[in-house]
DNA sequence: TTACTATTGAAAAAAAATTGCAATAAGGTC
DNA sequence: GACCTTATTGCAATTTTTTTTCAATAGTAA
């Protein structure tokens, strides 16, 4: 667990008049320990399986921090409600989801992150992310019919 | 209004055994009146106000039929639910939102069909839809101080 | 230390989506 | 058309997700 990620969030939280409590610290801690794609409800029970008390309220007040600063993304929304995973220090990705089993495959292209430069310089915006999504049936579930 | 979404439809609903229901239908035909993204609340509201009383729950089961038959699809998720569109008859498109006035707007790229097609390709994948979204500061809303 | 005020957990509330159920009706068969 | 089977409907209740309220706590600057 590198460190940068740590400064990178207290920098955002001070530069923006907040207070950086161990809550926040212990939040981000553990979601840069998660190594996969996780939910609310994943990071919650984690916590507490370590003897944290962080209640669920201060977990959805502190993603979107985390989101701002751009260490963590909202990665796709399945089964009614948000996944997520860190971003800090990786490089940018698309998923594959099959619409069956439910896996989830990860996998990078340049041209990606090409065509959002580009809009991005044409039309004076100030990119802060992109997702790309494939949504289908992986080689072991087509022709099974479907789900 | 072109007619062959509705033949689709009825096909896709008849082959899996389903009933083609005077619901179902006002409901596809609302959604290819909208031009513009939706939600569930919108849907249920516009038809509401043209006198159907569909209920939000025949919306709800609904929706996941339009989808399955590539009729309609989810854009984006925000303010905690999710945004639809129709798709048939459109050209695939990805989406920019500006995180601080909400503004979207859609564009083309190929690269981002071409991108999908060969990783389906690679991997054996049946390609069922693909999403591509850019999020960042309008050019008019860049430099606002964010929110 | 003191003062100010942002943050917290817990519980309540709000919002979104799903489900149970009795009444209805689609669609096949006669 | 009448009849039968069973999928679908609206409504209300429920579940799930997310947000908000509020009193107690604690971060930070002076
Ligand atoms: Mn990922
Ligand atoms: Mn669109
Ligand atoms: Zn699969
Ligand atoms: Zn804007």
């Amino acid at each position: 667990m590198n460190v940068s990620e740590i400064e990178i969030f207290r920098d955002f939280i001070k530069k923006k008049g907040l207070r950086y409590t161990p809550e926040r610290e212990i939040i981000l801690k553990e979601i840069f320990s998660i190594h996969d794609h996780f939910d609310v409800d994943e990071l919650y029970l984690r916590l507490r399986n370590k003897g944290h008390r962080i209640s669920k309220a201060s977990i959805y007040r502190t993603l979107p921090l985390l989101i701002e600063c751009g260490l963590v993304q909202e990665v796709y929304h399945e089964d009614g409600h948000m996944h997520y995973e860190h971003i800090y220090g990786h490089e940018p990705h698309a998923h594959f989801r099959c619409l069956s089993c439910r896996r989830v495959e990860e996998f990078q292209d340049p041209r990606l992150e090409e065509v959002a430069q580009e809009y991005a310089q044409k039309y004076g915006i100030d990119l802060k992310m992109t997702r790309f999504e494939i949504l289908g049936y992986c080689a072991n579930c087509r022709g099974k019919g479907g789900l």
